[in-house]
DNA sequence: GACTGTGAAGCCATTCACAGCT
DNA sequence: AGCTGTGAATGGCTTCACAGTC
């Protein structure tokens, strides 16, 4: 796999890529072109050529992609070849949203833990998930040889739980929460932040409305 | 106010940085350093400077930035001086857990009108909001002068919606539902998608383990 | 001495444009 | 004729480095 300094704009987009290119399939569309996939997913096509030919030649010339193949590139590219169990800690309105998300499940992940500090939350179930206390972290991930962690506490908790995740040997941690964390450079890091694009809109907004 | 071309990353980590401000105000913090903010929230202090200065100059050379009044600026530039009610069309889990999310409202959204269109939630409540029928959408926009709308609702569903609130004259729509929208170019659209992140992390680790 | 503000340099990503294949 | 793959050109964002200010 040629994997060389691979901009991390072309990994999102591969992300996003692959899930329209599920949508032509279950469609039963059997080839597509770079243009119909930037109009699918709202990016340029030479765009759509380039991310792909950082990976391989997947098309044919003056045809396009065959729609399942290149499917399942992007799957095995991304690394979804293969199940991720997943362990989920904040029981909130957030960490409910997320055990419950379709999203996920569809393209291949599992939660296998929700785990919260809430005695009031502990040992009741979401779905068919109990909610156990963070001193059973250790075990689920064991357990399950869990290598990501979620995380969807408060603020304040967030850090706290990011360095008992590390201490639990977990290799990536995936933050809802709203505020940076601090861990090692061996674990990978993903922050998704859920009102910042909200305040991007209130910007254009204000913007567009201020009469000079 | 000073406006060129301001690159829309500026615009997404003065939206972490005005957080951030807020915490160190609220923990009663003077005055701040590029230095500081940079580590705070996971950038260069350079780069906390140049975003800032595209905006004006709001530092004290030798010194550095007062914490309540930048965080003031920070706010009004991204237009959060004002209140903004939004509506949100999805009273799924995401939908739920967005209604109820805090983070909005400690940013100063409020969330005026929940809309779905199963009549088994219809008339049920979400804290002290009722959930109302997508006819209800119009009344609402125009009773709360709404000019932003918020998707959470499935894949299927999404493109619908949005159409929906561009006929009623939203001005704004961020969009939790994992697919592209088509809309006019006079609405301001952005995306969160909850799980490009999670693949990102499966990509990395995928490739750390690659053995070749 | 400390720290901001900023032109210039460097770097990275996107877009162009066309050769090459079907 | 249609569409991919890609070197070259462009554009934009980030980082550097230092003059300017307190």
């Amino acid at each position: 796999m040629r994997t060389l300094r691979v901009p991390e704009a072309t990994i999102n987009r591969l992300s996003v890529y692959s899930r329209f290119l599920e949508q032509l399939n279950r469609k039963g569309v059997v080839t597509v072109s770079s243009v119909e996939i930037a109009k699918g997913v709202g990016v340029g096509p030479a765009q759509v050529r380039k991310d792909l030919a950082y990976f391989g030649e997947f098309g044919t010339r003056g045809v396009g992609y065959n729609v399942k193949d290149l499917m399942r590139y992007t799957i095995k590219i991304l690394g979804i070849d293969k199940p991720w169990p997943l362990i989920l800690v904040g029981a909130g309105n957030l960490g409910f949203a997320l055990s419950t998300y379709k999203g996920f499940n569809q393209r291949g992940f599992s939660i296998v833990g929700v785990i919260d500090n809430d005695p009031n939350k502990i040992g009741k179930k979401i779905g068919n998930l109990e909610i156990f206390p963070l001193e059973k972290m250790a075990d689920i991930i064991k357990r399950h040889n869990v290598r990501i962690g979620i995380i969807a506490v408060t603020q304040n908790a967030a850090q706290e739980v990011a360095d008992l995740m590390v201490k639990n040997g977990l290799q990536a941690i995936l933050n809802y929460a709203p505020v940076a964390l601090n861990i090692p450079d061996n674990v990978e890091l993903q922050h998704v932040d859920m009102s910042v694009k909200l305040e991007t809109l209130t910007f254009n907004l204000s913007k567009k409305n201020y009469r000079p």
